[in-house]
DNA sequence: TTTTATATCCGTATAAATACGGATTTTTGA
DNA sequence: TCAAAAATCCGTATTTATACGGATATAAAA
């Protein structure tokens, strides 16, 4: 019987050592290799492109899930990269499906869960949870609204508004009149669906547009 | 030899069973048991106050870490909780040191120096590491900031206008006169020294008010 | 116990933000 | 190229938020 190729990422020695101790038990599946952020385990990818499958943490130093993603697909390798992450957000989810995962665990995942996914991964199939998919279809439909994403001027303004600035002073930064960005600030409003700055704030920090 | 008889409270299973298995081979400390959010862990600590260690995550259902810890104290118990976090916050630190916390140690921490802690609490001494205490000493002497924390109102009020509520609203909400919370407000921003709700809303995420 | 912090309330004023309902020019994408 | 989106501007009105400067009763801490 052929092995499963597995590598760890994920910035905290003891989940990686704990994920490790259970997969041990699990003779099909062998962890080759544990690293603690994007560069690492690209680096490690890249002389081991045989890799099977990698389980990736998002939030990680240097470079991060995402962008670990991203740095896979331009790299010659086969491996399959299933997500362990604690966030449950629809946007985290898109964004990593869309970014070619082959998988989202939630970290308070059972072991057999865990093992089952790693499994059918292992044979190309791609495999997300019902609840995990319900959240993504959430997210994407709830897109009508926020997919449109800021203009660039709004996005300027927003930054602006996020560090203090009145839309006063943001009109005067800008060299543009204050009606403008009475308009702007309406439009963003409009657009993430919010109804006032505090609303707007914590949407867009949770949406990482700021 | 007696054995350390050891409580896991973590909500991430694949956390949890990691920890037991890593700790597992080591023949002086026995996992009694695991258990996924406070409200568990004070109904086994009840009936077993026999209990020397609980590893103790911050953020959990139901009832958190801070609660856990706060309630720990009321219980005719001697266990000492190891807090375990991925936060290296000082005022996270600071907060559970003030709540009886034995030690803080992060979830990147390595296994030996997670047994060595173990053994040290158990003795009955209380451990930080250095790198926490530092976080610790930081956070206790910038006085802008751990001077100026909110009190329980406030830290309410601003959980409120963080979910969009207006001064209306919130007062409603807390059945008290706009007046007081438009001087909650003022107070809020004073004490966190910024001049809007928008620069509000950030300060409060950054500081992990929120 | 005495001081300090907290939570509550009030008045007067101004500044800022939001809600309507328009309009024109420029840029850009299909 | 041509339609759609973006960026710019305007008026009127209302609602919220912020800035002063007080006051009192109670709870917590020193």
């Amino acid at each position: 019987m052929k092995t499963i190729k597995l590598v760890i990422a994920d910035d905290h020695e003891l989940f990686r050592n704990g994920l490790n101790e259970l997969l041990k038990r699990h003779d099909d599946i062998e962890v080759i290799q544990c690293v603690s952020d994007g560069e690492e385990l690209i680096k490690f990818i890249k002389s081991n492109p045989e890799t099977d499958i990698v389980l990736l943490d998002i939030s990680m130093p240097n470079m991060d899930g995402f962008g670990a993603l991203n740095k896979l697909k331009s790299i010659n390798t086969n491996v399959k990269p299933i997500i362990i992450s604690m966030h449950d957000e629809g946007n985290y989810i898109a964004k990593c499906a869309k970014m070619g995962a082959y998988s989202y665990l939630l970290k308070n995942t059972d072991q057999e869960e865990l093992v089952k996914v790693v499994r059918i991964v292992s044979g190309g199939k791609k495999y997300f949870s019902p609840n995990i998919s319900e959240k993504m279809i959430d997210y994407m439909s709830d897109n009508t609204v926020s997919k449109d994403i800021l203009s660039k001027k709004e996005t300027e303004v927003l930054t602006l508004i996020s560090k203090g600035n009145t839309t006063k002073e943001i009109a005067a930064q800008l060299y543009v009149s204050s009606r403008t960005i009475e308009t702007h600030r309406a439009n963003i409003l409009k657009k993430l669906n919010v109804k006032n700055t505090a609303e707007l704030i914590i949407k867009a920090v949770n949406m990482k547009l700021i």
